[in-house]
This record gives C-alpha cells, sequence and structure tokens, in this order.
DNA sequence: GCCGAACCGTACCGTACAGTACGGCAATGC
DNA sequence: GCATTGCCGTACTGTACGGTACGGTTCGGC
C-alpha cells in the first residue's frame, strides 16, 4: 500500500490529502462560477495532469461526486444533547438548526453544487442529485428528527408524524429562498438576517407544535 | 406586413399560431426528457428547418426564453374575488393557490423547465432563471397577496408584513417538495395527496395568522 | 547509480452540438 | 409563364470539451 493516492472507484474511502487538494480546487473553481467547470480547469487549477484526473475519480461525474462527498464531510456539524430537554434547549437547538441551514443553503458553494447537481438529475444518468439530497435535506433531517422526538418525549411538542412536522419545519426555514437563489435571483442574507429568518421559523414552528 | 411569422426578436409579441406549434413541440421534448433537447430534435419535432428556428428566435435562448413565456401563459389562472370576504371563502381561495400551485410544482414540465432554468442561472448569460421567477414564484405572490390583504381588512387575519405572511405561506406549501423533485427525488403525488397537504398548510398558515 | 512508480504538462482524438449555407418546393403576385 | 418569398431538409463548419497517449521529471527502494 503505497503512501500516494490510490483510485477511488467506489469511493466510500477517505480521499488522500492531495486528492483533497484536488477536490479543494473543484469547490474554488465552482464558488468562483466564472468557468464553466471543465476538466481542463481543474486539472491547470489544481496543478495535476488530467490523466491523474481519471486515474483518481474514474470520470467527470466521479470526480462532482466526490466533490460533493467532500464538502459534506465538511459541514456535518456537532451532535444536539437529547436528554433532559427543557424547552429552552429544545428552542436553542432549532435555533441552532435553522441558522447552520440557512447558511449552508445561502453560501455560494451550496448553490453552486445545488445547481450542477439539478442541472445533472434532468440527463439522467448518475445519482448526483441523490447524493446531495442524502447529505442536505436528508442528513439534516435525520438530525432534527431525534430533537423533536425528544421534544415530544419531554411533553414539549405533540405530533403524530416525526417527519412530517420535520417537513413543516424544513418549509418554515426554508420558505422560497433555497429556489430563489438558485434560479439567480440576489437575495441579501446576512448573519444577522439568518438569525432572525431562523427565531421567526422556530417561534412559527412552536406555535404550531408546541404543547401549552 | 405578411399573414407569416416575424422573427420575434424583444419577444414581447404573442407567438404566430406556427411558432406556438414549434414552442409546443419544444414542450413536449422537455417534458418527455430523454433527448437532451438539442435544436436538431426540436426541428425534427416541429418538423421545421434550423433556419428557421434560428431565424425567428435568434438562438437556443432566444428559444427557451419563448418557450418559458409560452409556457406561463397557459398557466395563469383564474382571479379571486376580493370583496366581502369571510372566513370559507378566504380558506378556500387559499385553499385553491395551494393546490395549484403544488399541481405546478409537481408537474413534469415545471421540473424540467425549471432544471433548465437552474442550470442557466449558473452560467451567467441570459436571464431564464429571471424569467421563471417572475412567471412563478412572484406571479403567484402578486395574487395571493391581495387575497391575504382582504382578509386583513375583513378581520379575519393578522400580520403586519404581507410579503413576509406570503413567503410563511409559500413555504407551508412547498416544504421540501420542489427542491427534492428539481435534485430526481421521485415523490409520489396525486391529486388527493396534493388536496390534503394544500388543507395541513393553509390549517397551519390560519393557526399561525388567523384572527381569533 | 539504477529501476520503476506516480505524476505533471501537453498534445492529441472523437464527438456532440450550436450555428450557417444552400438546393428545392410550394404558394403568391404580376 | 415567371420571379419572389418563406420555408423545409440536409449538408456543412467551427468549436468546446470529455477522454487518452506519451515524453519528461521526481522520488522512494535497493
Amino acid at each position: 500500500m503505497p503512501l500516494t493516492a490510490e483510485p477511488l472507484d467506489i469511493c466510500d474511502e477517505a480521499p488522500s490529502p492531495r486528492q483533497q487538494a484536488v477536490l479543494d480546487a473543484v469547490l474554488s473553481l465552482i464558488v468562483e462560477g466564472d468557468d464553466p467547470l471543465t476538466m481542463d480547469a481543474v486539472a491547470r487549477r489544481a496543478s495535476c495532469s488530467k490523466e491523474t484526473l481519471y486515474k483518481w475519480f474514474g470520470d467527470r461525474d466521479g470526480l462532482l461526486t466526490a466533490t460533493v462527498r467532500w464538502q459534506a464531510s465538511r459541514v456535518h456539524a456537532g451532535r444536539y444533547e437529547v436528554h433532559g430537554l427543557d424547552a429552552a434547549t429544545l428552542r436553542d437547538n432549532l435555533q441552532d438548526f435553522a441558522e447552520s441551514w440557512l447558511a449552508v443553503i445561502a453560501s455560494r458553494s451550496s448553490v453552486a453544487l445545488n445547481r450542477i447537481a439539478v442541472a445533472h438529475a434532468g440527463s439522467h444518468k448518475s445519482n448526483l442529485g441523490a447524493i446531495v439530497l442524502a447529505n442536505g435535506r436528508f442528513a439534516i433531517g435525520e438530525r432534527v428528527k431525534p430533537v423533536l422526538e425528544a421534544g415530544r418525549a419531554a411533553g414539549l411538542l405533540a405530533f403524530e408524524d416525526g417527519e412530517a412536522a420535520f417537513r413543516t419545519f424544513f418549509g418554515l426555514v426554508g420558505r422560497d429562498i433555497q429556489i430563489r437563489l438558485l434560479l439567480g435571483d440576489a437575495i441579501p442574507l446576512d448573519v444577522a438576517e439568518i438569525r432572525s429568518d431562523a427565531a421567526r421559523a422556530v417561534e412559527q414552528f412552536l406555535t404550531l407544535y408546541g404543547q401549552a
């Protein structure tokens, strides 16, 4: 097993440092968003040869997939406490979720990555959209639902279906923001705005699902 | 001024019948979604020459733009009564909005068109995304807000900012549906499901904004 | 010092597709 | 009858880009 990078065909393995540098180059190109993200541009930015690109990632789709995974691996935030939940902690947790989710979907890299994945989902030939979904919408759902259920167990929330409750929360937080950003609308969203947006969403969610 | 079609360069004019047939051909190709929507495919499907396509629509972007406008011109639904609003009528109106909006965003043509527009918004060189936004999200906003304000005038709703209230309604209706569909997730959404989804959204909205 | 592996840089190939040119045909005007 | 016009169908051009091939360089192992 050499120290150098192996091809990550069925890419469940973590990328080597050099591969991470390549993926960061892809991300930087995506975020800048001026060039149409060609393999030549990636090779140039990453100071590597296209041959290496294809050896490591198989093809363009493989490179994109690895990039999405790489980006996702950096986003996953900390765990949340679900034992001995009181009203204030529940509210704080939901506020945290809402803020970080808004920050993610408003980031240039998320917008660009989602654009690529959406375009890809049209020409059906890879599961890039599914990967983005699994690491975005569904990942956050799996992290929020335990909190909601803990809230219910503590008598703070009332709902039948945790999934449905989460989807309502999701809608209250995101509203029209993601689709507008994807379609090129320039919404100014600074930190203060994100915070107040999140607070409003949490307030509304607690109005709908809060117990007493 | 001949009866035949003129180029619609600054395409605010309505397309001629023959041009409408071409645009319908584009839509049918988009909805089928198998081919990558090449100009050759359009010409073949519409039984016209590429030369005519370029003469009428300028270039590929012009054709896409005209198609989006054409599709939008068929979607705009009827007006809504805002005088003498009672609680039941308000609820019915909101229910109608929610149902028709869900039906639109879940339709194959909407998903495909939005995919194209999103992809286009990435490579910034035309305002396709802006057009989709203007005829989708913003058009429905302009139609719902008067209803909300009429509801407030009738003492049925309470809110400060009509835009904010609408955005909450939008979020409650759409939740994660549009982004999931755009990313290729296959959500089964039949008429019954749309109806109950819309009813839940209206119920939640009235819980948040209803007066007494 | 030598070998081989990994890799960079660059040149190259093939294809898909936007956009153009042109011959032919049908309809209209005179 | 003949010219003109609008359009279809097809052939063509140019180019961008995914993917491949290969010479040159560095580096670790022996």
